[in-house]
DNA sequence: ACATATTTTTAGTTTTGTCTAAAAATTAAT
DNA sequence: ATTAATTTTTAGACAAAACTAAAAATATGT
């Protein structure tokens, strides 16, 4: 397994994540930043390696030792997130390229000891769930924050958008995981909320609402 | 830098090492497990970009900035080795693998960190030096157990050998950095030494002694 | 339904790092 | 010193993963 397989392999399980499981080409190509052309390619080898069900034209979906290649690859993703943010005192925008790296090292036990160093961690630094060694995880009960009502609170326990632009607004506006979230109001005109934030009274656009997940 | 490119420098670093400087095409491409044909077309490639001095049919010795590359890379490894033993407990002779893969990980922040993390490490788990950021390290007074006089005593500093063999031949027979050794005797038909090693008697062929390094 | 637009695939290149086989240079031996 | 052995380099090929440009299939709009 290369690593570019590897990218290939994960990019495809987030892209099927939302949505019905068959991803396209053009998808595919997007997401890693490449050519569809390129894509095509890999796809067949791929396919061709049983890890993939491709259809020439349809698109594709992994198949079962596919999705445990994804899972595996992001057990060991975030995992090494949590390292870098718990141990070395990175911030939640500063871990993702590195991870992306470490997550391609090959050691089984390596992987196993950090858990364990790490204390087996459910969630990551943005609130995603991490895969235990047999690729299970808890699929926590959550709702965008954009789709509640005036009066509901709730915990921030993820965010939709992990780009590290998103991520650094949140740290100047002072809005983190764990906070006690409560929507005061909403505006009609442009659908934007005002809450209350471990006490403090902040106002926020629908598309910052639309990028953050409370519990329920 | 690719992987690749890395692996060289690293590899001629070391080989420099015990030399004068000066590796030959075939010691590259041995330590590598490369053809020596393969070697010529990357020695090429790394002389063009100043990384080293290339001359047809002589070698090839690292340049100043291929020297800061290699310093780069074995501070990486050393650090990671580190980690592993002291924070993931690896045992010394499991390290070397992972780290070989997890020194091209690039990110300065990560390895500053990891630095910190650890303490600022000066030796490895076998005792080798780790260069720091400027890739410079104390060059430790050490001496070859085979090459003491008997009545003679030291602190076990470093092996000269790490291959996972050897290493765990030391642990089998309990041998470990900072062990207290004196020399009892020397036998004069084959080398052998008889050692008091933290109060317990035992004796080593000459081939272990000659891969042992003591303080001095 | 038909023409147009979009998506996907094919065909043919490129780059990187490797290889084999053969040629050239260096080193060793008698 | 000339031949033989070894080392190193060249030349040509290959696999992986990307690309461009053009062709084929699918989707869309009126």
């Amino acid at each position: 397994m290369t690593h570019s397989e590897e990218n290939y392999l994960r990019a495809i399980y987030h892209l099927g994540r939302d949505g019905d499981g068959y991803v396209s080409t053009n998808a595919i190509a997007d997401r890693l930043a490449t050519k569809p052309s390129s894509v095509t390619d890999m796809v067949k080898k791929l396919a061709e390696k049983g890890l993939l069900d491709y259809v020439r034209y349809q698109g594709v979906s992994l198949t079962e030792s596919g999705e445990n290649v994804a899972l595996t690859l992001i057990r060991k993703h975030r995992l090494w997130e949590v390292f870098l943010v718990e141990k070395l005192h990175f911030s939640w925008d500063e871990v993702h390229e590195v991870a992306e790296q470490l997550e391609h090292i090959k050691s089984e036990k390596l992987i196993d000891k950090l858990d364990a160093l790490l204390q087996y961690p459910k969630y990551d630094p943005h609130g995603d769930p991490i895969p235990d060694k047999d690729g299970k995880f808890e699929r926590r009960e959550k709702k965008l924050l954009s789709e509640m009502n005036v009066g509901e609170a709730g915990i921030c326990v993820g965010v939709k958008d992990s780009s590290a632009t998103f991520l650094k607004f949140l740290d100047r506006h002072q809005i983190a995981l764990g906070n006690n979230i409560k929507i005061m109001e909403r505006e009609e005109y442009d659908g934007s909320l005002t809450l209350l934030i471990e006490g403090r009274e902040i106002s926020i656009s629908h598309q910052i609402a639309s990028n953050l997940y409370l519990n329920s």
